[in-house]
RNA sequence: AAUCCAGACCGGCUUAUCGCGUCCGAGCAAUCGGGCGAGGAAAGUCCGGGCAGCGAAGAGCACCCUACUUCCUAACGGGAAGGCGGACGGCUGGUGACGGCCGUUCGACAGCCAGUGUCACAGAAAACAAACCGCCGAAAGGUAAGGGUGAAAAGGUGGGGUAAGAGCCCACCGCCCGUGGGGCAACCAAUGGGGCAGGAUAAACCUUAGGGGCUGAAAGACCAAAUAAGCGUCGGACGUGCGGCUGCUCGUCGCCAGCGGCUCGCAAGGGCCAACACCGACGCGGGUAGGUCGAACGAGGUGGUUGGUGACAACCAUCCCAGAUAAAUGAUAGGCCAUCCGGUAACGGAGGACAGAACCCGGCUUACAGGUCUGGAUUGAGC
RNA sequence: AGCCCGAUAGUAUAAGGGUAGUACGACAGAUUUUGGUUCUGUUUGUGGAGGUUCGAAUCCUUCUCGGGCUA
């Protein structure tokens, strides 16, 4: 069972990142960005590359500014979600040994409910969410 | 013990499991083990430094900042001690104006007898002085006691004096000038003289004294990769030119080549014009947006001794104490400690203030549940 | 992270330290058969707190909010 969150899961690209939310923005063609609103979530993600060997998708969390003006209300939900996914990504693969060929390469999980709900909750969102994926 | 005031401090603790960042060690590697891992404000960005780059790292002016004194400090608009002044409370002196002592607390606290400006309304009059009512006088005129206005009206109180009055005269209070004394100084107390200079405002211009080059880690250095060497507009030829570390002046540094045509001249040499190239500025287009350093040993923390009223300094011992970069410090389950609700109680339930490092320090300001300590005041109880 | 501006009525925008205006709105009334146009009147404001001053939108300090710039 795999619980680890290393590095190589976080997406880091600003490259990557603009393309995600470039694509984002016209999303229902294949080959493109894919969204669906969940909540307390709105998920956008990308397919793999099905030339790159498979492995874990990199994710990105965000939450808005405008909503939470404290760094450290911002600063909580973002690590209830990436805790929320940590437990739960295992889902992704139902074989049991690692990620499958149809999981997205990358994902990006916009906090999108107006006040700090607690972790159960984000964690019943994220189970949802990783589902559907 | 309670309440209030002032100052200082703490700001949840702990166990297990699963994770995250970084450093060290082991290992060929996968990985394993161990250490450390947010704050008193990390915040606001209001000051001051370190550090870095930038024209001679030039000068003067402008501009900006500071403002009782002495000291502390790397420096400060910060702090300490002292002085002076105000407010409040208590006691107290004097007929009165006005003082004296003690305590608490506050003060951006240099200078409007260097100059200039402003002072609405009201009021006779707002600063050169004058005179509305009034008072005195037969009048000419004298007067600034009283009235009222205002934030402010040309010293005040008591007495003498006078036609009525007035520092006109006297005493005291206040003010100004001087003398020697104490104190490093701000200033203090004493003493002599002068009937008295003369409103407020400098967080108004300003004066005096002191200080400030500018820009900030997206600074800056290096490695790797990639694009371009294209287009457009404007400007430029030794000058009243363009550019450069805010503005202005001076200075200084850099740039300004060659060719052609027309023309003046005997010539040396000069003038004008166009295009191209060059240089500079701005814009468009296109590309890259990875890594290393800066950057974690410092005006460092803790304890002690000594010096100093104190801020603080010196010395000794000891410790290494976050270092990320789309950015770690988290989640879950127990126990404890405060707090709140229900209950006589056992107990049950709720639930943890303000707030998250980003180059680093010293301050200031603002936010903050609850708690601890010290000093002072008042009230109550006991011995 | 650093730096720089701004806040006046519902909106836009003025105001030498001395009674806070102007325009468009909104509301009421008049004109009109009704509505519009037009005319008259009314309403509503200096972001909060403290200070300097006799007196503050204005000067100073501080907080809050909003906006902008910087590879």
């Amino acid at each position: 069972m795999q619980q680890t969150f290393t590095k190589s899961e976080r997406l880091c690209s600003k490259k990557v990142l603009g393309e995600l939310f470039k694509k984002g923005s016209a999303s229902g063609q294949p080959g493109l960005a894919q969204t669906f609103y969940l909540f307390p979530f709105r998920v956008l993600y990308l397919p793999q590359d099905p030339e790159s060997p498979p492995g874990w998708p990199a994710i990105v969390i965000t939450v808005p500014k405008r909503t939470f003006k404290r760094a450290v209300d911002r600063n909580l939900i973002r690590r209830r979600v990436r805790e929320a996914y940590r437990l739960n990504k295992t889902s992704l693969a139902p074989n049991g040994t690692g990620p499958i060929k149809s999981s997205p390469a990358s994902i990006a999980f916009l906090y999108t409910a107006k006040q700090i709900i607690s972790f159960e909750e984000i964690e019943k969102g994220m189970k949802l969410a990783l589902k559907k994926l």
